[in-house]
DNA sequence: AGCACGCCGACT
DNA sequence: GTCGGCGTGCTC
């Protein structure tokens, strides 16, 4: 990594007079910054530029100062300082730190940062039409009621399009009295304020354990300090409305809040609770934002113009003026890591954030990861429990269903046991909904003639079939092909079966066994939009189904007031493999997805069916002892030096000849010096968790260091000699999540 | 990332 | 003799 990589250890200027050599860095993959000449005007320490750079003009930040041999009149001048605020120290040594960490190159760090459309835009002011001193000399029905308009809007100016049609007049009479002098107009920023929040409004009466929440983390927030408090609370008991008050101490001092979502579909509900909440709606930043919505979001957080933010993880690089909390909601949530790129965790990349913000961090979840919950143990993080259900309902209950004692015919997944439950719930007017964490119709299509599986063309997985879309499909790389008559490998016409469940087929098999019921799926695939997806959820909510079948999504925070019976279909599902976070991963989902049962009142049930009642996760959850389960996975981890106990990094190689990669593989683990110097193992090559993607085959080597160990730069020590063929492609991930 | 430079094989 | 393949290296 270049010099420039590393923060400044000694003061550097503010301000740049021109004919002085700047550090440009930009946003291409260069390994450094380049000298500039300062533009005329100078320019500011973090300054947003256009610099030439061969034949083009690039984005680029003012990092520095020059610092190359050549002279001044060598080097090329910044062609023009863009009309935004500076990027703030805060986010520029976040940046410096992040890149450091990851082993990303900081102009890849810098990219997440500057990643808002029309940057480079001008300060684009917008014509707005407002009520002039003077009266048309000819008065008629349509201009009375442009005026009238006018006044409705309290005198606040309109776009000449907004103001026609709130009138209902055509644009001409508009324009008539513009010519009259009746209309006046005016320039405004095409970037607004986003509407203020009031913090001031009375939040929800709370629960006294929810009020002293919200006292401790009040308190935490007004020390305009540093901190991490995990906040532990089963679903339902309130976590959002303790937050909440956080969010508005924050406000209250004046500083910006960042509350990070790990799903979009979540986004519309919250948005809402915060307008009940702070009379306004927050900014919103996610891919589904408009490019217009995320300039102005992009401007306002600099500007302060934007309080609170609620998004995905890219929120965490926007340039806030003054970040004063952010909140990671589920934090356990596998969806903050960033598993192509730039890889980061985005739930340690807030902490990172915040630390050089002097924010508080507030990480929520019914079911922590161990990472937090062992920081919180350990006294590194605060700690606060919401013990109660919100709202006076209470757990479910909880019980396995012991599958190998179930009368369960070969290609059917509801046992017995479960169908009498459900059948129950639906006499009763009640909602069930079935969970299996499998997508599609079938996760295998079979040859019953020769054996051979359908698998991806370009990926080592199998294809899964998808009855709705009458086509296999890659849930690696998303390629489809249609369903085949013959088997490719034999010829056998008409032998391809499927095998094992996918929600498409659970709900074909729950339409057959409960004949009167009404069935919805609710999985990612089958909706084409955020906005349907939400209009089936609330449909749902409002009872226009019976039985709802789901994937990982239906887990994921929606309230279903009728549900009262949740059926686990296959708990053994993430207990398999040798990933180091099954357990984890088990846990939580089948504790998230029992926790739907019952909000409103009525008891819920939860029937969890396996083949494995004893496992050891299988029992803590069934016997509510998230302890119990925290304490034995720490251990076993903590016995295998594991994360968090140790540290973990992938190192990931990639090219379309699987040899080239193993090569590259075998020397890097034959000359690991650096690495050996720290005491770190490596382990591998061998295929990566996703062995081919997109035609590239991929390699995994695994360095396993302890905890103290300073591995980011053993790491770079040892892969810095490495000159990289260019069809050969490496890229580090530190502190990895998927092992399978 | 682009884009030039440059060094080999296949053609007018 | 020259057109074009893409491996290597540079961009202040």
């Amino acid at each position: 990594m270049s010099a420039h990589a590393t923060p400044h250890t000694s003061p550097v200027p503010e301000f740049y007079d021109h004919e002085t050599a700047v550090a440009v860095l930009t946003t291409q993959p260069l390994d450094r910054a380049l000298d500039y000449r300062a533009p005329e005007g100078g320019a500011w320490l973090g300054a947003l530029v256009e610099v030439p750079l061969g034949p083009r003009r690039v984005l680029g930040v003012v990092w520095g100062p020059g610092e190359s041999d050549l002279p001044l009149s060598k080097l090329r001048p910044v062609a023009r300082v863009l009309d935004a605020a500076p990027l703030r120290a805060e986010l520029r040594g976040f940046l410096e730190r992040a890149a450091d960490y990851t082993l990303t190159p900081l102009p890849a760090m810098l990219r997440l940062a500057t990643r808002a459309p029309g940057l480079g835009d001008g300060p684009a002011m917008r014509k707005l039409l407002q009520k002039g001193a003077a009266l048309p000399e000819r008065m008629t029905d349509a201009r009375a009621r442009v005026l009238a308009a006018c006044d409705d809007f309290g005198g606040a100016a309109l776009a000449p399009g907004e103001l026609a049609a709130a009138a209902g007049v055509s644009s001409g009479v508009v324009r008539g009295l513009v010519a009259a002098g009746a209309l006046v107009e005016c320039d405004v920023p095409r970037d607004q304020p986003l509407p203020r929040l009031n913090p001031a409004r009375p939040g929800p009466s709370l629960n006294p354990e929810q009020a002293a929440a919200a006292d401790d983390l009040r308190a935490r927030v007004a020390t305009d300090h540093f901190g991490v408090t995990l906040l532990k609370g089963v679903t339902g008991s309130g976590k959002t409305e303790v937050y909440l008050e956080a969010v508005a101490e924050c406000l209250r001092r004046g500083r910006q809040a960042l509350v990070l979502l790990p799903e979009i579909a979540l986004t519309a509900e919250f948005l809402t609770r915060v307008e009940v909440r702070f009379g306004a709606r927050p900014g919103e930043w996610h891919s589904g934002v408009t490019m217009t919505e995320r300039r102005r979001l992009w401007r306002m957080a600099g500007q302060g113009g934007a309080q609170l933010v609620v998004g995905a993880r890219s929120a965490l690089f926007l340039p806030f003026r003054d970040l004063g909390l952010i909140v990671v909601d589920e934090e356990h949530d596998g969806s903050y890591k960033q598993e192509d790129g730039v890889l980061y965790n985005a739930r340690d990349m807030a902490v990172l954030r915040a630390s050089h913000a002097a924010a508080q961090v507030v990480l929520a979840s019914a079911t922590p990861s161990l990472e937090s919950w062992a920081n919180a143990d350990s006294g590194k993080y605060a700690r606060l429990d919401l013990p109660a259900r919100f709202g006076g309902s209470v757990l479910p209950e909880m019980r396995a269903v012991d599958l190998r004692a179930e009368d369960l015919p070969s290609g059917r997944w509801i046992s017995p046991t479960l169908a009498r439950a459900v059948t129950a719930r639906l006499t009763a007017g009640e909602q069930a909904l079935l969970f299996l964490n499998r997508r599609g119709f079938a996760p295998v299509t079979v040859c019953r003639a020769c054996g051979h599986q359908i698998g991806c063309d370009d990926c080592d997985a199998r294809m899964v079939e998808h009855r709705f879309l009458n086509r296999l499909m890659c849930h690696q790389c998303g390629a489809t092909k249609p369903m085949p008559q013959v088997c490719p490998a034999c010829g056998v016409e008409g032998k391809l079966a499927p095998i094992g469940p996918g929600v498409e087929r659970l709900a074909e098999e729950a339409a057959a066994a409960f004949h009167e019921a009404r069935v919805a799926v609710l999985s990612s695939d089958l909706f084409a939009s955020a906005r349907a997806l939400k209009a089936e959820v609330g449909a749902i909510a409002a009872g226009e189904a019976d039985i709802i079948i789901g994937t990982q999504l239906v887990a994921k925070g929606h309230n279903f007031p009728l549900l009262t019976l949740v059926g686990v279909i296959d708990a053994d599902l993430g207990l398999q493999g040798s990933d180091l976070r099954a357990a984890e991963r088990c846990f939580q989902l089948v504790r998230q997805v029992a926790g739907r049962a019952g909000r409103a009142g009525q008891p819920g049930l939860a029937l969890v069916q396996t083949s494995q009642p004893d496992h050891p996760v299988i029992r803590a959850i069934l016997g509510g002892d998230d302890e119990g389960f925290w304490r034995a996975e720490a251990a076993a981890r903590h016995a295998a030096a594991m994360p968090p106990y140790g540290r973990l990094a992938g190192i990931i190689l990639s090219s379309p000849r699987l040899e080239d990669a193993f090569d590259l593989g075998e020397k890097l683990a034959l000359n690991a010096a650096p690495l050996n110097a720290i005491g770190a193992e490596v382990w591998g090559p061998a295929p990566a968790p996703v062995a081919r993607i997109r035609g590239r085959h991929r390699v995994r080597l695994l360095v396993k260091a302890a905890k103290g160990a300073r591995l980011q730069s053993a790491l770079r020590a040892w892969l810095a000699p490495h000159r990289l063929p260019t069809e050969l492609r490496l890229s580090v991930d530190i502190d990895p999540q998927s092992f399978m």
